[in-house]
DNA sequence: ACACTATCTGACCGATCGTTCGTATAACTT
DNA sequence: AAGTTATACGAACGATCGGTCAGATAGTGT
């Protein structure tokens, strides 16, 4: 149960890994036990010893989630400098993560944060937390904007990054839904003129 | 089957109004015969033979759905004079639905395009249908603040469009997740400004 | 009042859900 | 090699899922 085993190590991965990918497409309510021991060609009961409960299984793949968020799109952009170029950097990032289909259903969080927004529990509230240090990254991120004179003064950070917020998760659920990826470019595009023109 | 008794029409009413509030918690999928049959005290299959199969439940319920919205945000919004007022009426009237809960879970089909965007299926082609009459109704009141010279010419309606139903959806889910509801006023307010400043 | 039909129920089906448990099989430690 | 854990399995649990069906109940038209 601790994962000392490299053996144990593995299967949690693998498990997860798939765990979030069935997630992104029928939501983390819609993640069973039985199909993801069928898929992964192991017993129910072995998954399950992994996890301890359903809960702690749907916690474990936003963490999951969360890792693989972290290296493909915030470590990325972070590379760019400081200011506006790393603002864009992370909004492309996110949203050629989101394009390439690293997760089957496309954005986890958005798909999540949509499928629990309403509900309660602990899942919920991770969620939650999630969603608000995400916004005080982006937060941050255009006050660097304006600190290293990329932008004007902003008036109401927190608008600015609410309407950011919406564009990207747009883009996401609209180029599931249509199957087209044109939302992408639509979402850079007011992106871009949102923050000012030039890059 | 056919719904000629009152009584039948009555029942069958009253199911998909708990099962709009049902779906845009737990979503379409998290909407069971078992739990409708439970809260409107009336056996499963009593239910369950008003609509055939769960699918066509499904099907019933967002169509529900779309008398209920038409009732409380379209039909109202045509009633402001045609060209802005009626575009600002018609995104009024899609947020105070949201805010003021007429559905526990806010608003339909925000819900329901999240939880079926990637799938497959009938339902999920519902939607998208949906999706783009939705977006084609917004392009045509676009159209028509230019026509009644409330608006510059646009360049591009559907990276219009795109972005105003962003906002809404952004709002909508946003007021759920952290269950306050400044997020409307945000999307009002980028609405407006994006629109040009006066009413 | 009668027949007819729409509506609803209750018992039941096989499948699957999350979960428990005893046991076998690996993998490390010594 | 033996002993000790970590890991995985298989069978079973009560609950619930969507769905079926025969029969009771209610409403309508005549």
């Amino acid at each position: 149960m601790d994962g000392r085993h490299a053996r144990g190590v593995h299967t949690r991965r693998i498990t997860l890994a798939r765990a979030v990918d069935i997630a992104t497409v029928d939501g983390l309510e819609g993640l069973t036990l039985g199909r993801l021991a069928a898929d992964l060609q192991l017993s129910k009961s072995g998954i399950f010893a992994h996890f301890g409960s359903k809960e702690d299984l749907q916690l474990a793949t936003i963490s999951f989630a969360e890792e693989v968020f972290t290296e493909h799109v915030l470590r990325p952009a972070f590379q760019a400098p400081r200011g506006k170029p790393r603002l864009l950097a992370l909004f492309d990032r996110w949203m050629d993560f989101s394009r390439a289909r690293v997760f089957v259903g496309g954005c986890f969080f958005s798909a999540v944060t949509a499928e629990f927004d309403a509900r309660d529990g602990k899942v919920h509230d991770v969620v939650v937390r999630w969603s608000r240090v995400w916004n005080e990254l982006l937060a941050r991120l255009v006050a660097e904007c304006v600190e290293e004179g990329h932008m004007a003064e902003v008036a109401d950070v927190d608008q600015l990054v609410f309407e950011l917020n919406a564009l990207g998760r747009a883009a996401n659920h609209d180029s599931l839904l249509t199957r087209e990826d044109s939302h992408y470019d639509r979402a850079l595009t007011a992106v871009r003129s949102r923050l000012g023109a030039p890059g």
